[in-house]
DNA sequence: CAGGTC
DNA sequence: TCTGG
């Protein structure tokens, strides 16, 4: 049994990732990440945590304030792999691409990736593993992004087993949006949150699976989800007979896809077109984000939009839109479409990269931290009530709660057939603008872009 | 309407 | 077109 497996992963000058724009779900790469706001615990200020479970362990990973290195907590199952988190977080982050080169390179070639993208600086394009990515991406057609990322989790809460329930700190605080500051629980509980790694190809070819996702919300995806696990783990047990286990099959499905890396872009995207619920940029989602395929560009409505409204690419067909944007960007074009399609979202609108968002590690945001916090709570208590709890009809996933001084043993695990009536509850309206809720780092203004056109 | 697909 | 924020 591994010790803790606690480690610090420093970042060069020429690496600097930046969590909140890689693996926050706003992002639109990765959508099964959570993300804690720890309070001040003893002399250290309050911290963001990053958490995500993998097939045998549960990654916890924080940020320091200058964005220079990666401090990292595991906690394993029984029965771990022998790989290292470190490693994994090296891979999966894609710590050794020269990414601040590269937005030099954009942005000298591209002014229009200068002065609407290169903001994003500290971006990068995860590796992530191609059988999530698949099933992540099938969920993303036609679908907003904080119900991509309530479905992802749907699939891991549903069809895999609880691997480790996190008990946080008092006053630990579950974030939803890139600003830390965003009206949330004013929770006295200690925080607990269930991590399910996400669920096996041959889980999701079961035959009860379809009917299930349609219960569960995924609409017309459940076929595609069910149809394609069915597919790829078909094909595996072809190559290794009748009587393989289904840990082989799950091996031989990632194995194959894992493959996929080694071939030509349109080689793989053959091979991932012929999946149910796998149209053209569904695919290129795929190829650029779990499959090495840095050119892949996913042209979606955004990219129509900016496509025509900042480069003059007046034409809908989605290859000629892609090889247009090749042309301007090179060879990773599917990188730079990537920080542009952020500034489309409006969700990024109040990114600000200066502000080492969410890192809170540096002196003056102790200091601010020792003001605001009181404060806020207070504000936040007159307004909402002591007893003013998150709203779990946005976020059901999220949701495993316990009382204060509860074991860990103890809890109440969310179901989702309780959601409509849970009367402590209490909906959130809207702060308009001048109310005290809205902080600082609400800078920016919305713009008018994401609005009709002349 | 929301990062399409059959 | 499924569905919900």
């Amino acid at each position: 049994m591994p010790p803790g497996g606690n480690g610090v992963i420093s970042m060069g000058p020429g690496c600097p990732v930046v969590l909140p724009l890689t693996i926050a779900h706003q992002c639109g790469q990765a959508f099964r990440w959570r993300k804690v706001l720890v309070p001040l615990q003893g002399k250290e200020s309050r911290r963001l945590e990053w958490s995500l479970c993998l097939r045998d362990r549960v990654v916890f990973v924080t940020q320091d304030g200058a964005n220079h290195s990666l401090a990292h907590r595991t906690v394993y199952n029984s029965n771990p792999e022998p790989f290292s988190t470190a490693a994994w977080l090296r891979d999966y982050l894609n710590l050794d691409t020269p990414a601040s080169q590269w937005f030099a390179e954009w942005s000298e070639k591209d002014p229009i990736f200068a002065k609407h993208a290169n903001r994003f600086s500290g971006g990068n394009i995860l590796r992530q593993d191609p059988w999530e990515c698949l099933c992540a991406f099938i969920c993303s057609s036609n679908n907003n992004i904080p119900r991509i990322s309530q479905m992802v989790h749907k699939l891991c809460e549903h069809f895999s087993p609880l691997l480790h329930v996190e008990q946080y700190p008092k006053g630990s605080r579950l974030c939803h949006s890139l600003d830390v500051n965003e009206l949330a629980e004013a929770s006295t509980d200690a925080l607990c949150l269930a991590y399910h790694p996400f669920p096996t190809p041959s889980r999701l070819a079961e035959p009860d699976v379809e009917g299930r996702l349609r219960e569960l919300g995924f609409g017309y995806r459940a076929k595609y989800l069910a149809q394609t696990a069915y597919a790829l783990c078909e094909k595996a047990r072809e190559s290794l007979g009748f009587n393989a286990s289904a840990e082989k099959i799950d091996q031989r499905v990632y194995a194959n896809l894992l493959e996929l890396r080694s071939l030509s872009y349109h080689d793989a995207r053959n091979q991932l077109l012929p999946l149910s619920g796998v149209g053209p940029k569904v695919a290129d989602c795929i190829l650029l984000m779990s499959l090495d395929q840095a050119s892949s560009i996913p042209v979606d409505r955004h990219v129509f939009q900016f496509a025509e409204r900042w480069y003059g690419i007046r034409t809908k067909r989605y290859e000629e839109v892609a090889e247009k944007l090749r042309a301007v960007w090179g060879e990773r074009a599917g990188w730079a479409h990537s920080f542009l399609f952020y500034a489309d979202l409006p969700s990024l609108d109040f990114y600000d990269s200066n502000d080492h968002m969410g890192a809170y590690n540096t002196e003056e945001d102790k200091k601010q931290d020792l003001l605001l916090s009181s404060a806020h709570q207070t504000e936040f208590d007159q307004e909402m009530g002591p007893e003013a709890k998150l709203d779990t009809t946005q976020y059901p996933y999220l949701t495993v709660k316990s009382e204060p001084d509860e074991t860990s043993l103890n809890l109440v695990i969310k179901d989702d057939s309780h959601l409509s009536d849970t009367p402590e509850t209490i909906k959130h309206e809207q702060s308009s603008p001048d109310e005290p809720h809205q902080r600082p780092t609400l800078k920016r203004a919305r713009t008018a872009r994401h609005r009709a056109k002349p």
